[in-house]
RNA sequence: GUGGAUGUAGCUCAGCUGGCAGAGCUCCGGAUUGUGGUUCCGGCGGUCGUGGGUUCAAGUCCCAUCAUCCACCCCA
């Protein structure tokens, strides 16, 4: 039996690394006055259809969708950000102060061939606000996820920045630079010749040297932009300046969504093998409308909690687990009333407190205790019920006591 | 969807030109009465991914299939 492929199991192990970073962030996002929302697993297909984009790769190979008993398509989330703004359109959140910030941390699937740092169920971080085009609330998102890769010390991360332009500046642009296109087209390889028709910007994305060679002279749209965007892009980069905040202009970082307008930007990390993005967004001041809300502009980021991990444990990154305080070593059937009771005191006012269930023998229960980190143990055999004093061993210096039963919680929380 | 590598104990792996399935780690127990971390000894644990084929004999050779990993594509 193994699980599905592409999905794996958070072992106990693996936790409380996780939970530092789910934990950093939320401390991060709420400083910045973002309330946490939760979508469902699952949406119906349209919502992404109309939201994503039809000639985006997700929409067009990588969904899970399927049809439920009362006949509708549903797709399990692909992304994050267009179920934030159903739920925002749902719920009249455009009746309140502009705009509204939420963060997310959520499961999203992909059906994709799983590789390093890839999987076809994932975990994201992202965070929205929607209703302001400010120019400042793009320099707020980008610098929370900075901040967030700074606080985790995330190792070697860089930052990519550029403009999609808008409705005014962008088709222009795709004219001038399939005209151009058309140039070279004999010396593109075969995806970027099809890329040249069904979504120009996406040549952009390849690898092949012929192809990079050829484009390294095309319009880019960045060096394309009408006065308003690249207004917005100026002072974006200006507040950037400002902060100290590297990065880099690329006029070919082109992200995978339809919906992106204006600023994109995205963090990469070298420690991550093929799959170097480790988060990244943008602005998208049509997707409101698009999924039938008022015109509304917005502006968010997700970020790959696996890619975080794969780039803190490559720098050897590891948060310790929470240990036991009290162990109670049981030798003697007799003393299983006074356990039981004494466990559930103990974990009632917050002392980590366990025994053994195996039935080993007094060495193995020890040996168990120094598994489990345990500060004190509590040895309860036929001396210890015929005097009413338990012998609690300090697991770090080796010394022990007589405690009397009723003194155990005090003396324990004394010392812990 | 395409390409490459790899599947042997819970984990990490060894097993040569076919000849009785191994080690280390983990786990349980023991090293004279009830004391962990170190050491020594013993024990538990395997349809050799699966299905065919060749052979007196297959973990080993051949074919198929599935899975995992890595890379392409694309993305977090």
């Amino acid at each position: 039996m193994q699980g599905p492929k592409g999905t794996y199991d958070v072992l106990p192990k693996d936790q409380p690394l996780r939970s530092r970073i789910v934990h950093t962030a939320g401390r991060l996002f709420a400083a910045a006055g973002y309330g946490r929302i939760g979508t469902p697993a699952f949406e119906e297909t349209g919502l992404f259809v109309r939201g994503v984009g039809e000639s985006s790769d997700i929409v067009r190979k990588e969904m899970y969708s399927f049809e439920d008993k009362g006949g509708r398509s549903l797709t399990l989330k692909p992304e994050g950000t267009a179920p934030v703004v159903r739920a925002y359109v749902q719920h009249g959140m455009h009746k309140l102060p502009q705009p509204v910030k939420l963060w997310y941390y959520e499961r999203m699937y992909r059906f994709e061939r799983p590789q390093a740092g890839r999987y076809r169920e994932h975990y994201q971080l992202g965070a929205e606000a929607i209703g302001s085009g400010a120019p400042q609330l793009d320099v707020e998102m980008i610098m929370l996820l900075s901040d967030l890769y700074e606080q985790l010390q995330v190792p070697d991360v860089r930052l990519r920045l550029s403009s999609m332009g808008c409705p005014v500046c962008r088709p222009d642009y795709i004219e001038r630079l399939q005209s151009y296109l058309e140039d070279v087209l004999d010396g593109l390889c075969r995806d970027c010749r099809e890329r040249a028709q069904l979504n120009p910007l996406r040549v952009f994305d390849c690898k092949e040297e012929g192809c990079l060679a050829r484009l390294e002279d095309a319009p880019k749209l960045v060096d394309n932009l009408c006065d308003g965007c690249l207004d917005h892009f100026e002072s974006v980069r200006g507040y950037l300046d400002g902060l100290g905040r590297r990065y880099k202009v690329d006029g070919t970082l082109v992200r995978g969504f339809d919906y992106y307008t204006r600023t994109t930007f995205e963090y990469e990390c070298r420690r991550l093998g093929a799959q170097k993005g480790i988060g990244g967004g943008g602005r998208y001041d049509r997707l409101v409308e698009q999924i039938s809300g008022p015109v509304t502009p917005a502006v968010g980021f997700g970020t790959g909690l696996e890619r975080i991990l794969l780039a803190l444990r490559s720098a050897g990154a590891e948060a310790a687990a929470a240990g036991t305080d009290v162990f109670f070593t049981v030798l003697d059937d007799d003393a299983w009333p006074l356990v039981v009771k004494s466990l559930h005191s103990l974990r009632r006012s917050g002392i980590a407190a366990d025994t053994d269930y195996a039935g080993r023998r007094m060495k193995g229960q020890m040996k168990q205790a120094d598994r489990l980190g345990a500060r004190f143990t509590v040895i309860i055999g036929e001396d210890e019920l015929k005097s009413g004093k338990l012998a609690v061993k300090d697991m770090q210096s080796g010394g022990q006591e007589d405690v009397a039963a009723d003194e155990l919680e005090a003396y324990i929380r004394g010392r812990l």
